[in-house]
DNA sequence: ATCGTCATATGAA
DNA sequence: TTCATATGACGAT
């Protein structure tokens, strides 16, 4: 299949501030959708602004969705609408594996080798890996679910006390950093 | 249980 | 082509 090097191009982006009680998001939106969202404590843009918000009639609701998506998901609960998510940045192979990853319901986890399996690459482990670490919308597309075999936390982009925070809220796991093994069934 | 090493897919430079 | 990865399997300790 043809490779996609380069990202798509698209234009600029609207970013929105979303406060939380575990801090404040940023959410960036294109014409089609919500396309990536900040962990708290990243650059704070000097974008989010009334008047922006104000441009794209969409753009109000988009944010009331998303705002409403995460504090559900922060809070354990389950999420309602989600807004419509732009994933063109990504390459075919990351749409894919995204697209896998929002398939899995709260509370439940793959591994990295039953996403390859998945996308029918099952030795694609690694690569997986990669295409999570490159996941533009965390939290709603559920990169934080996929663990490492035998239960082992692995890794995190946005740094592993998030994963261990939302496996936590979604009662994954129990509670501090195992790091490897998740101590659920077997204790 | 922990560590080192190798195998492997994908993507960026 | 070379390098870096949010892996996985295996063997040595």
């Amino acid at each position: 299949m043809p490779r996609l090097e380069q990202p798509i191009p698209r234009g600029a982006l609207t970013a929105v501030a979303i406060d939380t009680p575990a801090g404040t998001f940023v959410a960036r939106f294109s014409d089609h959708g919500l396309a990536q969202l900040d962990f708290p404590g990243r650059t704070f843009p000097a974008s989010a602004r009334a008047s922006e918000l104000l441009a794209d009639p969409s753009l109000p609701r988009w944010v009331k969705l998303t705002k409403g998506a995460l504090l559900a998901i922060l809070a354990g609960r389950h999420p309602g609408e989600f807004p419509p998510l732009d994933v063109s940045s990504g390459t075919e192979f990351q749409q894919r594996v995204w697209s896998v990853l929002r398939e899995i319901p709260a509370g439940e986890t793959r591994s990295y080798g039953e996403v390859a399996a998945a996308i029918h690459s099952p030795k694609a482990t690694r690569a997986v890996g990669s295409a999570c670490g490159a996941n533009p919308i965390p939290l709603l597309i559920p990169c934080h679910r996929v663990l490492a075999s035998g239960g082992k936390v692995g890794g995190f982009s946005g740094g592993l006390e998030w994963k261990q925070r939302l496996l936590m809220v979604e009662g994954v796991i129990a509670q501090e950093l195992p790091m490897r093994a998740a101590s659920l069934g077997k204790g």
